[in-house]
RNA sequence: GCCGGGUUGGGGUAGUGGGUAUCCUUGGGGACUGUGGAUCCCCGGACUCGGGUUCAAUUCCCGGACCCGGCCCCA
């Protein structure tokens, strides 16, 4: 017996049933917001990722020298390749909008809510600096969750990386990286700590204990203005945090209303330019549903091409674990699904003839072959997930009528097959 | 890469330094080609792997693999 690699998972019928679902509805809100499907390789040159995201992050990928000596990654992530193809077309009018959900593999240890191999709805708007974008794409990962079931079950957060940065440098920071990357360990070291190491950064234990204080609370999103200017009047970040407001504004104009301000959320990567944002479950018990922000800096990067850009990625590990939890993960009614049950052997050409007159008008329908006895044969059927069972005996035959089964409530009734021909 | 806890048929479990390893369920076959998705009978199927201690290891010890969780990192 050959096992499954470490960290993969594998999906049976009845979860795999539970996530094309899942997945239908991502693009269904995807289409309701204006995006269009992309898609790319599983596998990219390594240049794609060392370029943006460094040795880091590189040591933790599927990577490897093929045959003609090309070194080779299996995409961690979905923002390079989705620039990358941007890139190789430079004529498109922008802007534009894409989405797509590819499955992504990290090398890493696996732990609740991350697996080696995941899939990862993403969607990105390019050439549009607008924060109604912002708004968009935000709007867009709501969306899907409030279609998934989870309205009221998640919150965002969302800040601003230039608000920091000038807060970080109104305070003296010897390094805005650093104190960024202090700011975002906020919910998992001790308040001691976060002082002890704000205060490196800054080089005043004063200040330390002020903007511990400003990020130690989330305020809704509307109120995002006034706080900052209550803790720093004189930072001079108005535009941005008019860009944030009439972000918010936009969302809550489409009722996405779970929105706060959290100064703690900024997001590790170093390449967000704006706007920063994660969802998370209001119990605040998973890993990030989803996160993103706007990068205006990466295509340059990629591409040697300016192209402001603005996304969100939505793993699938973490949203599986939030779905079950609230008995979300479960198979909605299809259409009917039937299975021809022979209980006769001078029944069996006619059962051929019938699935095929079925199926000829776009109705599911499969013959069962077996030659088992009737119970065995209904038990089969409903392991499998058939709707209707249509059984055709001697009976059936000389009448010219099949009795069609419901399966989940034993309820029988009889079809007329004399107008088949 | 590091740390903690686990691992007994497909799933769920009982138990043990010594004999044919418990029970439920699932699977296959039959009674049985008419709705008993039942019932009855029969049959498959497991001690995670390697090393050590021991007369004897599924059981005790060490190491690996995998699973669950955490750290690092976060895409």
């Amino acid at each position: 017996m050959i096992e499954r690699l470490k960290g993969f998972r594998d999906f049976y019928p009845e979860d795999m049933i539970v996530r094309e679902q899942i997945f239908s509805t991502m693009r269904r809100s995807a289409k309701l917001f204006g995006f269009m499907p992309i898609d790319y390789p599983s596998l990219e040159s390594m240049e794609l990722f060392r370029t943006k995201s460094g040795e880091e992050l590189l040591s933790q990928t599927y990577s490897f020298t093929d045959r003609g000596k090309r070194e080779v990654t299996l995409i961690p992530e979905a923002t390079p390749s989705t620039v990358r193809l941007l890139g190789a077309k430079k004529n498109i009018p922008k802007p534009v909008k894409w989405y797509c959900i590819p499955k992504l593999w990290r090398y890493e240890e696996p732990q609740s809510g991350r697996t080696r191999e995941h899939s990862q709805f993403n969607a990105d708007i390019f050439g549009d600096a607008s924060p109604i974008a912002d708004a968009e794409i935000i709007g867009l990962a709501c969306e899907t969750l409030n279609s998934l079931g989870l309205k009221g079950s998640f919150e965002v957060r969302i800040n601003h990386r230039q608000i920091m940065e000038r807060i970080l440098n109104s305070m003296g920071t010897r390094n805005i990286t650093e104190g960024l990357n202090i700011i975002d360990r906020f919910r998992k070291e001790t308040r001691e700590r976060m002082i002890e190491n704000l205060a490196g950064n800054l080089g005043s234990k004063e200040n330390a204990e002020i903007l511990m204080s400003f990020i130690s609370e989330k305020v809704p999103a509307s109120g995002a203005d006034d706080r900052i200017r209550e803790f720093f009047p004189n930072i001079h970040s108005e535009k941005f945090s008019e860009n944030m407001s009439e972000t918010v504004s936009a969302l809550e104009s489409w009722d996405y209303s779970d929105i706060v301000f959290d100064p703690a959320t900024v997001r590790g990567l170093t390449y967000y330019t704006g706007i920063v944002f994660e969802g998370f479950d209001r119990e605040g018990r998973y890993r990030s549903i989803f996160g993103g922000g706007r990068y205006d800096n990466l295509s340059t990067l990629i591409t040697g091409q300016e192209m402001t850009a603005v996304g969100f990625g939505m793993g699938d590990a973490v949203l599986e674990n939030l779905l079950r939890e609230k008995n979300l993960w479960k198979i909605e009614t299809g259409p009917n699904r039937y299975v021809i049950i022979t209980i006769a052997d001078e029944a069996q050409k006619f059962s051929l003839k019938l699935a095929g007159y079925l199926r000829a008008r776009g109705i599911e329908a499969a013959t069962s072959n077996t030659h088992k006895n009737l119970s065995n044969s209904l038990r089969s059927a409903t392991a499998n997930w058939y709707t209707h069972a249509i059984i055709i005996g001697k009976k059936e035959m000389e009448s010219g009528k099949a009795t069609v089964r419901n399966l989940s409530t034993g309820e029988q009734k009889e079809m007329d097959t004399a107008d088949m021909n």
